[in-house]
RNA sequence: CGGGACGUGGCGCAGCUUGGUAGCGCACCCGCUUUGGGAGCGGGGGGUCGCAGGUUCAAAUCCUGUCGUCCCGACCA
């Protein structure tokens, strides 16, 4: 077999630069920091945001638009939120030719605009809470890209929410971050996440608390996939967010904001593909089944039909591909390459033994089966190399988490994969000594894997690694 | 922002040292033969060499300026 792409072994980043352009994801736009996303690319991407939009619902969130522009002076008044955001924004200051009275922000993020209009619509507590959520590409001009894992311009979700009590904010980030974010990762992308709480350090600009989901790559290095905040009263007070109260007193909202972004997509491709491209969870993918005529002749092509029109009556995303011109290796490789779970091929051959061939993209293996069973056949091992999938990805993880007792352990081992260090033996002083070696602590869990309240309780366990 | 490199058909590159008006691989188009792991042969289309200026009879090649991109570092939900 030809090789196509750069092993992962030999050189990981080109690995990865060498399937997202072999199977035709995306590649950079003219503007620097730009990307422009193909359809292969873009029909994943379309999988995630119909995922987690119905998550989003069943948490009860309103989808909403709010502007892309947003003015300058919105941004200034959360201290941190600037500080944090200056340096990547970009601005607009002319507009129809003239200079504008006030200049306008591409948003970086939308708290700003959307604490502004939750203040107008917001008076009692019978308003709250206020859930909504939006799906956008923002502008961050960051120093250095990469497709999908840091671009200048991303799509994501944002979601912005108000609550009357602190304790209300934060089981709603809990839930966000578990109910949506979590079983999202785990169950549909394959991809087993720590859920954590993000260090001070690591804390969004503008938040009290900062939760992350963070998974590991095939090349050790850590990915944040999501976050989730708790704002406190931050931007309530920035943006006037008042209510009266069932006490008849004046109070000011407990907001939260959370995200998820195409950052996924490069998860999703470093935490599961191989050498031959994309393996795509079945439960994800745009295409799950590829029947493929081998060749003409004999019946193949109404067979290949009859097995399409059976597959998509069971429910599943097929593909049908007649395309008996184009060689049958190079069609072959696409479909490794693109990810594609299942791949059914048809030719004359197996069909005289009335059979054709189903090719699993997870392990590789190739069985004939009866044309009568070929539906089932498809079925069934879809939903067992989703399964299959978490668990390798799953074992990968575990193989490459190990424990620590001191820093100078911690930092050696974080070379590949992730570190468990009791946050006392590493604190702040142990965090700053870890970043100048290219080491994070991704974040705390309690010493049961559960999500702490707060940074200060004892007995705190770090997630250090390096990361994307 | 500091250090390094590079801009030549769609992509990847050679040519530049020793100026003479552009070449290779892939991709693309046509034809025939092929088709169970990126097919073979033959034919063909497409670039004025990032941009501007200069030297020269003559510039992709030399000089100056300029713009852009990439890599390393710093920076970074």
């Amino acid at each position: 077999m030809a090789r196509v792409l750069t092993p992962q072994s030999e050189d990981f980043p080109r690995w990865y630069q060498d399937v997202i352009a072999k199977a035709e994801l995306a590649e950079t736009g003219p503007v620097r920091g730009s990307q422009v996303i193909r359809p292969t690319g873009w029909a994943i991407w379309e999988r995630m945001v119909a995922e987690v939009d119905l998550r989003i619902k069943d948490a009860d969130a309103e989808n909403c638009s709010f502007p892309l522009l947003i003015p300058e002076s919105y941004l200034k008044r959360e201290a941190e939120h600037v500080e944090g955001f200056a340096p990547e924004l970009a601005v607009v200051t002319i507009g129809g030719g003239k200079e504008l009275e006030e200049p306008a922000v591409i948003r970086p993020t939308s708290e700003t605009v959307i604490g502004e209009f939750m203040a107008k619509w917001i008076q009692s507590y019978r308003d709250l809470p206020l859930l909504l959520n939006q799906w956008a590409n923002v502008l961050r001009w960051e120093m250095r890209t990469r497709l999908f894992l840091r671009s200048a311009e991303f799509h994501w979700q944002e979601g912005h929410t108000a609550h009357a009590t602190r304790e209300d904010a934060r089981d709603y980030v809990r839930r966000i971050l578990h109910d949506v974010y979590e079983d999202f990762m785990v169950n549909i992308l394959a991809i087993p996440v720590v859920v954590g709480r993000k260090t001070v350090r690591e804390r969004f600009a503008g938040a009290t608390d900062t939760y992350t989901l963070e998974g590991l790559m095939r090349d050790g290095k850590a990915l944040q996939m999501g976050t989730s905040h708790e704002l406190g009263q931050n931007f309530a007070k920035a943006f006037d967010i008042g209510f009266l109260g069932s006490d008849g007193k004046q109070h000011h909202a407990w907001t939260t904001s959370w995200g998820v972004s195409t950052r996924m997509v490069g998860g999703m491709i470093m935490a599961h593909g191989d050498d031959n491209g994309l393996r795509v969870p079945p439960r994800l993918a745009p295409v799950q089944a590829y029947v493929m005529v081998v060749k003409d002749g004999e019946g193949v092509s109404e067979a290949a039909q009859s097995i399409h029109k059976a597959l998509k009556a069971a429910g599943v995303r097929v593909k049908l591909d007649t395309r008996t011109d184009v060689p049958f290796g190079r069609r072959a490789v696409d479909a490794e390459l693109r990810g594609y779970p299942v791949r059914i091929e048809l030719g004359p051959r197996d069909l005289k033994e009335g059979n054709v061939t189903i090719v699993r993209r997870v392990d590789g293996s190739k069985a004939a089966v009866s044309v009568d069973a070929a539906a089932k056949a498809v079925t069934d091992a879809l939903e067992a190399d989703q399964q299959a999938l978490y668990d390798s990805a799953l074992a990968y993880r575990e193989a490459h988490t190990s424990d620590a007792t001191t820093l100078a352990e911690a930092l050696e081992a974080a070379q590949d994969g992730f570190v468990r260090l009791p946050w006392d033996a590493c604190g702040e002083d142990g965090e700053t000594q870890a970043n100048q070696q290219g080491v994070s602590v991704r974040c705390l869990v309690r010493a049961d894997g559960s999500v702490p309240d707060s940074g200060d309780e004892p007995g705190l366990i770090a997630y250090l690694a390096r990361s994307y």
